[in-house]
DNA sequence: GACAAGATTAGCT
DNA sequence: GCTAATCTTGTCT
């Protein structure tokens, strides 16, 4: 399954052509010999040179370096006091660029995503969420600054796919930026975290 | 060293 | 729909 990775060339491309495309893709993790892997289904774009609302924007900081790295590396941040963010960064070196990954849909460990989220909790309220998301999963800052191209996480194309409609918007949960629509979800899905 | 803001969530009304 | 919880980061002193 690795083999089949996205390679760098994919994530050296424009952020908003990779965050539309990211959409359908697997990301699959496989830490202390648990697999779990899920279908990305909601994405934001966030683009330093012009996008107050980015981190990188006009500024470059202990937190933000992580942004200026090449495109493929991981940027996880910790918000809220409680919940953790996990970012894919795109473009070349130096550009400041990331994809927020907002919400996936549940493919393979289950188990592992109930037990990290709650026994009881309804399947269509494990990962509709960023913060969701990167519990089930079991994201954390250790990834941070890592990359998408090794066997224990990386993001790949599924053979088989049905067509789906893909819907742009603006973001949520910021207060500056709010006017690009740099967010796009995967039509119909319920994983999806808001209409 | 202090302080305010933040790419959220869960729980209650 | 509204709000408390919770703590890291960046900025200013």
């Amino acid at each position: 399954m690795f083999n089949k990775s996205l390679k760098v060339d994919f994530y050296l491309q424009d952020t908003l052509t990779v965050a539309k495309q990211l959409l359908g893709k697997i990301l699959v993790i496989q830490k202390n010999r648990i697999l779990r892997s899920a279908k990305i289904v909601e994405t934001e774009a966030y683009i330093g040179d012009h996008d107050p609302a980015c981190h990188a924007y006009g500024k470059f900081t202990n937190r933000s370096s992580t942004l200026y790295e090449e495109g493929g590396t991981i940027y996880v941040y910790f918000i809220y006091g409680n919940h953790y963010c996990f970012n894919v960064v795109t473009e070349p070196k130096g550009k400041g660029c990331a994809v927020l990954i907002r919400a996936v849909e549940p493919v393979e460990g289950l188990d592992f995503m109930f037990k990290k989220r709650g026994k009881n909790i309804p399947l269509h309220n494990l990962t509709n969420g960023p913060g969701k998301m990167t519990q089930a999963m079991g994201i954390d800052e250790s990834f941070n600054r890592k990359n998408l191209f090794t066997p224990s996480i990386y993001i790949f194309q599924p053979d088989y796919q049905s067509d789906f409609e893909i819907v742009t918007t603006t973001r949520i949960g910021i207060n500056v930026g709010k006017e690009f629509p740099y967010r796009f979800y995967i039509k119909n899905n319920p994983f999806v975290s808001r209409k």
